[in-house]
DNA sequence: TCAAAAGTGTTATGAGTACACCCATGG
DNA sequence: CCATGGGTGTACTCATAACACTTTTGA
């Protein structure tokens, strides 16, 4: 077979942005690269493509080296591809966007990969054109959020209305009401209640909800209508 | 500065699913592969990324190349990365999505580079992944076009609201009441009605609209609903 | 006993849908 | 004059949004 002989070939790396949700603020992960140019600035979690792997599986590769994480909910962002973006060399990079669990990945070595949670209003000056990815990312989780029950990859297995309400209203960045909240989560039967309630953030004490899995595998891709229409036809 | 010495690069190319309406189907531009391998198959237009290009300006480049057009509605649709997408070398590609008005296109040479409009709905065998593109951009083009007014792009100049009714009766392969139809298109004040009819298609003839340049301009990225409800939550 | 957060019900408005008839015209 | 496709109005239903009070309990 022939080759492509004349043509031009090109560093590929894909680049993480890793959602994580604290119960209070939505936040990304970020560590300091480790790798000339730029050496010590924070970064987003990246890697060149091997030989044989394709996107999806160069993106679980490098979030399981660089966090120990696997499984989590992925998602091809968007594919970036300036010139000048690598000052190094020309390097085109596949972004991805993950949702984890912010305490699960607690329980695993942080302090390796000098990583750190920074709240999405708070991202220090990043590499690159990271800062650009991130803000496509963050636009990106706003959009599919809206009509797709994907956030409650952010929560633990058992979470109370007032942080799922809480999770959308940071996301949104509004606050919503409690009582249409509640109903139109209920309304989606994907939430099953606990018997056992959460009192760490009131005397009352909150109601635990587990997610309904068949159900909720049913209906990742089918549409929601949880934010209110004006936030969405507004602010979206 | 320092190399990334050990990585491997990789060809990069563009290619790009153009989507003309033609009055009564939707359907997609091909063109016969002029490079091995599989020469002379149905192929998506596409080419290889130059040096100092970046993809948005390298999908243009390609569209203009083999189809004359330039300024069209563009945009990026996925990176494909299967290791062997290509059984020459390996290829990633960033696909990309065009919409024309497809008669503008015809005066325009497409004998040139053996291309021909295929209807949706009968794409012949294409070459290396492309099937694959071609089924993930018409899903996008019915999710973008389920929100937001983006199905213009594919009409003339002046246009008739039943020759857009059926425009979005075909992408989403089912049919629509006129008059909520209708009414709901006026709502969005996006269309000017014009004085005189197209007669091509009925007796009593059709009134032209155009588009309101500056209320579309200020409403590309705004959310309508123009589809049924039942529609978009059974069927999107 | 009181402060702080959780939980719950009702009403009014408007968007969406279903539906049927008249109009204009070329042949 | 009639067949064909274009254009329009209404009534009903249901989803959404706005809104306030009671409950629980730890301090």
């Amino acid at each position: 077979m022939p080759k492509y002989q004349k043509q031009f070939r090109i560093l590929v790396a894909v680049d993480c942005i890793i959602f994580g949700f604290d119960g209070t603020e939505l936040k990304i992960l970020l560590i300091k690269r480790d790798l000339e140019p730029e050496k010590g600035k924070w970064s987003l979690m990246g890697g060149f493509i091997t030989e044989k792997e394709n996107f999806d599986r160069g993106g679980a590769r490098i979030l399981k080296q660089l966090t120990g994480l696997e499984g989590v909910y992925m998602e091809q962002l968007h594919a970036f591809g300036h010139p000048d973006r690598d000052p190094n060399e020309r390097t085109i990079s596949v972004a991805y966007f993950a949702l984890i669990d912010i305490h699960q990945y607690e329980n695993q070595l942080s302090s390796d990969y000098h990583a750190e949670w920074f709240p999405v209003k708070k991202i220090p000056k990043l590499v690159f054109d990271h800062t650009n990815m991130v803000a496509k990312a963050r636009e990106r989780l706003r959009y599919k959020s809206a009509f797709h029950p994907i956030l409650f990859e952010l929560l633990p297995e058992k979470f109370t209305l007032p942080q799922l309400q809480s999770l959308y209203e940071g996301i949104f960045d509004t606050e919503f009401d409690k009582r249409n909240f509640s109903r139109k989560i209920q309304s989606t039967k994907l939430l099953v209640k606990q018997k056992d309630k959460d009192k760490e953030s009131s005397k009352k004490g909150a109601y635990y909800y587990k997610l309904d899995k068949r159900r909720y595998a049913a209906n990742l891709h089918a549409f929601l209508n949880i934010i209110p229409n004006p936030v969405i036809f507004n602010r979206l």
